[in-house]
DNA sequence: ATGATACATTGAACAACGTCAATCTAGCAA
DNA sequence: TTGCTAGATTGACGTTGTTCAATGTATCAT
């Protein structure tokens, strides 16, 4: 997607390996950078609409912002507000072909969450 | 903790196996429902603070309120709003003896919120 | 060029959130 | 009892987030 101009706000996040139960290692905490970035990852992460918008684009590989527009009963301004918070989160990539833009989840990278919430059994 | 009366909003996030890449498996999207309860549970961890307060508590096993207002630099009250809701989320688990209340992380609590995420590799 | 379609952006309304001062409740000690 | 301490609750304030109507910008077809 890449903001056309202005500050391109790609946030990259989860480029360390802050984990969050080191606790169960019994590490130290970590630190408020770490921590900002990894709240800003669950904040894209932390509304239904946006779960269920990640869910359908998993499920279906590659999918159309228009196609979002009737299963999760939005406005296309609201999609559209959606996808861009989760592009930024780095959660989801787009790519534009002709008119329509194309979402598909971004590879590994809720395998970074799963990772920044420790190496725990389950 | 338990609310001392009124509704007890505990909430018992992730019981379901709803997971979120099911996508990775070609399954099909998750329910309204479902994804009302992950948000939720992300939007606890979707604050700086409660993701430090986290790390403090996970990596000392077990704390005690007071303990947390000078790491964390936050006055008391909004200590003890952030645990409300890491508690509620049913992340951290509070135990009162005496006058200090002891913190510890809810054992596996965040590995559900790992599996929430897929069973991806990594 | 004209029109239609797919999205992004803007602006505004409303709800939800984070924060702290002040206050209240309980447990402990003198 | 009186006083002190740990914490929860209340109330208020400013910030942020969700939503949509209106508008703007490309892209494609006629």
């Amino acid at each position: 997607m890449e903001k056309t101009e202005t500050r391109s706000i790609k946030r990259d996040t989860l480029g360390g390996d802050s984990s969050l139960i080191a606790a169960v290692a019994a590490v130290a905490p970590i630190n408020f950078e770490e921590a900002v970035d990894l709240a800003r990852t669950f904040g894209a992460l932390a509304d239904p609409v946006r779960i269920q918008l990640l869910s359908i684009v998993a499920s279906k590989g590659e999918v159309c912002s228009c196609d979002l527009i009737r299963p999760l009963a939005k406005s296309q301004p609201t999609i559209s507000h959606h996808t861009t918070i989760l592009s930024n989160a780095g959660l989801l990539i787009g790519e534009k072909r002709g008119r329509w833009t194309w979402w598909r989840v971004a590879p590994d990278a809720l395998g970074q969450v799963r990772a920044a919430l420790g190496a725990s059994s389950s």
